[in-house]
DNA sequence: CGTGGATAGTACGTCCTACGATATATCGCG
DNA sequence: CGCGATATATCGTAGGACGTACTATCCACG
């Protein structure tokens, strides 16, 4: 995994790495960050998760389940998901022009 | 096209946008704008998309042509080419593995 | 039992950027 | 000339990304 191309900064926000990781079934926040830098390679960091993690569950797009322990799980919400799975496939379908648009008349 | 889910914000930044619109084929600013706006359904404003612009002339992903008349057409480099190439292709596998995600366990 | 590293989360400060609003200039139209 | 569309520049604000430092607990090891 090489390390990510700095020129654009992200490809996606927080908010996006951390639905579709809890698409994948409830987790904890540092199980969070751990599934996120395994999933994209780029380490997302305490201030960063815990504050998107905040404000979804604020939106209603993720909720918190009972503490297990020291852990502090979330769930994503059906709302989540259907606004997640609309997102995703925004995503895909720009993705997919870009990269047709880059194959028909670039370079 | 419905508005965009303000849940999430954007699903994409700014830069995306613009480089995709330009893989297209060279454009000015104002040309972008409607590009942009057209495509996804949301505008960007001036104050989004000059300062984006200047980011992306200042990183080398696209350049400045010879002004035509009022219009600064941009056109985008190899390099933002092939960085652009590269976030999309993260980008598809990213909404593909989500999309995957939520189709098999969510609900 | 004490030490240290991994696990887990909180708090904070800074920098960047998205975005709306405003300003300016030019062109075409009546 | 007045007006709206085209085209770009600039400014201010707010929100979010991200690193760092901090606290606390658990487990392994001696």
């Amino acid at each position: 995994m090489q390390p990510r191309i700095p020129e654009l900064g992200r490809f996606a926000e927080p908010a996006l790495l951390i639905l579709v990781s809890l698409s994948d079934g409830p987790k904890h926040g540092y199980a969070i960050m751990a599934d996120v830098e395994a999933g994209s390679g780029r380490p997302m960091g305490p201030g960063t998760l815990y504050a998107a993690l905040a404000r979804l569950e604020e939106r209603g797009l993720i909720e918190a389940l009972p503490p297990v322990e020291r852990r502090r799980p979330y769930r994503i919400t059906a709302v989540g998901a259907s606004v997640l799975a609309e997102q995703l496939r925004d995503l895909a379908e720009f993705a997919d022009l870009g990269l047709r648009r880059l194959g028909q008349s670039t370079g």
